[in-house]
Parts: C-alpha cells; structure tokens; sequence
DNA sequence: CGGATTTGTAACAATTATGAAACATTTATG
DNA sequence: CATAAATGTTTCATAATTGTTACAAATCCG
C-alpha cells in the first residue's frame, strides 16, 4: 500500500437516507465521507478539503446549479470535481450545456455500485491534481467579497470570471490588499512593488492604479485615494 | 514449484453461470479468480492486480471494447492482457480491426478446455510482463484527464497513446504538474529541473516548454505563462 | 472663489517577454 | 567512429508590459 491520504468526499443532498447509504458504502471503500442536506450547510464547510463532491442538483433554495457555480467561481474549490446527480428526466443536454465544469452526472435512481464507479472513475481520472497538503497548506489566496487573488497561481478572478492582470497590476493589488485599511504612501508602494530595481517616477504608481481599477470593475471604487498620502484599499 | 505469486484472473462477463463455471475451473488450475457482472463492476476493483483479464465484448452500460479502451488507455492497467470473448457471430476482421491490444479472442460457445489452453498460453507469453509487486507498489504516476506521468517508467501517455518525451521535457513537465496550482518562476523550474549541473539560459526554459506543449496535444494548453512570473500548470 | 497642487486619464514610446523556427552543440548509442 | 537523438543557443517577429508625458479634472487651502 502506498502512501496516500485519505480522499475526501462530500455528498450534498436533501434526501437522508440516501445520503446514509451513499456514506456507508463509500466509507466502506475506503473514502472519507461528509454530508450536507442543503447547500447552504455545504457552504459553511471547508471545501477545499475534498477531493470530490457529489451534488444533487434538485434542493432547497440554493440549488445544486448555483451551488457547483460557487464553487467553480471560488478559485479556492473550482479545481474540485463534481458529479451531479440529476432526476432521470432531466435532459442531458441541459447538465452539459450548463457547462459548469461538471466532471461526470449520474442519473436518478442510481445503483450503489454505479455511484462508486463514477466516483473511483472521477478521483482516478483527477488524482494528482490536488494541492499536496490542501487541507494543511496555507491558502495564499486574497479574497474581498467577489475579488480573488490567487497569489500562487498569479491569478485574479472578479465575480468568478477571470481577469488579466499584467505582473505590476498584480503585485500593486496585493500588496494594496494586504495592507487593507491603510493608506501608502506612494514611497512605501515603490519600495514594495518595484522593489529597488529601477528608478520609476511616482506618477507610474497612479497610472497602474488606473488600470488595476478599470480591470477589476465595480471593486475598482476599493481603491481609494488620499490626496497627498497616497492609496489605499478600503473596508 | 517455483516460487510464484498466484496469478489473479479478473472475468468480466454478465452471465452469472458461465462466470462460475470458468473461475472453478480455473481456479482448480491454481488460478486466482474473480468475477465482474459488468464493467461498471470491474472499474471498482484495483485492477492492477490482476495478471489477465478475460472480457465479453457484448455487455451492458459499458460494453466490453470501451472498457478495454480505458484499460489500455489508462497507464496503471495498460500492461494486462485482455483475452476477448465474443459471439460467434461476430466478425474476426471487427475484433482484430479494433486495435486494442487484445491478446487473443475466443469465440462463444467456447469450451471451458480451450479457455484454460488460451489462458495459459497468453500467461506463458506475458509472463514477467507485470510490475513486480503489482498490488503493493506505490504508483507513482501523475494523472491529469488523459494525460499520464509514469515516473518509474518515465513514460508518457496522452488519451492512451504513448508519447515520447525527451528527460528534460519529461521532468519539466512532472515538476510543473507536481506543482499544478502554482506558478513556478524560471528560476524554480532551472533549480529544480536544471539542478545546478550547467549553466543555461533563461529561454532554454521556454524553448522545452514549446516542445512540450506541441508534444501534448490539448493537454498543451494546460500548461499557462503568466508574463514576468514563469509558467504553471493548470486546473 | 481662485490659484496651486494633486490626481486621473489617454496617448504614446520604450522596453521587455514570449513563441516559433532555425541552427549549433553536446550527448547517447550502436 | 558515425549517426541519431537530445539539448542548448540564437535570431526574428510579435505581443505584452511598462514607463513617460501632456493635459484634463479634481482637490486643497488661503
């Protein structure tokens, strides 16, 4: 037996006894297993911890559609498989065409043995491609609301879409966010930012601040300006 | 007698009977058997275990030539022999057109004396074919979709088909992948990859990741540049 | 208010990074 | 040794980034 964690899998569906047998069976092969009855109670977890969710997509009033959504638009879960679980007549072309990035679905009334299949299939076809201590590691991510800086992916997603960000812009946001509810002076940003490489006048800091703020759009008005001190990223 | 591991047959076929008529009598060949009723079945179990796996083409959900698809397309499973059954209807010029890598077929009604001679004879051919410690070994194979990493045997394959990569674009790509998430600056990727053994530029980093990408196929595109930041391997 | 200062913005210029191809060199292999 | 394969380098074209400037707009402060 090789060295492995244990996969994590989250079942989020309003029916209990089916999720009870899911869990059981699951379990029974080896997988960790968490339920949630709703996708709000999925929303208060950590999700980063799973390997694979399992969603139904008819529930209560967030439904699975919005919910996979969230997830795909949250840089910290978008890389997490999902297999839907849809009603028989639900018709096919509407699980794909939703283009939500679903993994594998699986229609109502599933066999045990058939759930399993998809499931090994998905975590096969996925293994090694989640981060190595995700659950332990360090998030290196900034989020304000629907703004989200993936500090190691170099990535910024608004409102889940995501946004290019030159590596100036990137790094004057960060930095701006990560000392949120501060002003900088325009001095510090220089220090920071373009570090001691080049001498650079203090106006580039303005202009990148302009682009940053059209780029990033309605969370562009965060970035406040305190006329003599400097910039600043607001509560 | 030697020393030998018991060889381990998988029969994945949805006639109960016949399943339990073959694995008595192979297993009083000194055989190991299991059975599967269907591929759904049979993609649950480890399949690396198994030594040989006789497979009925005419099957359910997933009919027995896709299966044989995943399992020579999947780098863990792709070294077992597959001995076909088929109708005795269907065409020789069908089964062999497929190009699966089918070790032998049989034809049904086969007789349980031709199945054990075929058995054993691809058993004597393949012999010595199979990783040492099959079960046990620790993989190490990195998995993305259809793209596959087997680090032992430091070999690639793209949607099962094997692609000859040259050392250097080979672990460039394990480490991007091992670092799928993370954009990795040049410098990391000479460190790592270039170890400190010559001193190269800065582009030889770019020039092996263009390589790679056409090298790929599709999978190219998952390998991303964040200008001024290096490369990364993404979700 | 009104001039001085600071900031926003657009356009431009300069620089740098990247991809692709071709070429050169080194290394493996028989 | 000869050949092929692998690897590194150079060059060119293009794209992307970054910095500067000029001017408009906003802000500050008497």
């Amino acid at each position: 037996m090789n060295i492995m964690v244990t996969e994590k899998i989250l079942i989020v569906d309003d029916e209990e006894t089916l999720c009870e047998v899911l869990k059981l069976n699951l379990e029974n092969e080896g997988y960790d297993v968490d339920i949630a009855f709703s996708a709000e109670q999925a929303l208060t977890l950590d999700l980063r911890e799973y390997s694979l969710i399992l969603l139904d997509i008819m529930m209560g009033e967030i439904s699975g559609i919005k919910m996979a959504k969230m997830l795909k638009a949250d840089i910290k879960t978008s890389h997490i498989p999902i297999i839907f679980c849809t009603a028989k007549d639900t018709e096919d072309d509407m699980i794909m065409g939703l283009n939500l990035g679903a993994d594998d679905y699986i229609m109502k009334p599933y066999t045990v043995r058939n759930v399993i299949a998809r499931v090994k299939s998905v975590l096969r076809r996925t293994s090694g491609s989640k981060p190595v201590n995700a659950s332990a590691e360090k998030p290196e991510i900034l989020q304000i609301e629907g703004l989200q800086l993936d500090l190691e992916f170099k990535r910024c997603l608004v409102d889940g879409a995501e946004i290019k960000l030159t590596k100036k812009e990137f790094e004057l946001l960060a930095y701006l966010i990560s000392h949120r509810g501060k002003i900088c002076s325009r001095e510090q940003i220089l220090a920071k930012v373009w570090s001691n490489e080049v001498v650079v006048l203090d106006r580039t800091i303005d202009v990148n601040i302009t682009r940053l703020r059209t780029k990033i759009g309605k969370y562009g008005s965060y970035i406040v300006t305190r006329s003599g001190f400097g910039y600043g990223f607001s509560y």
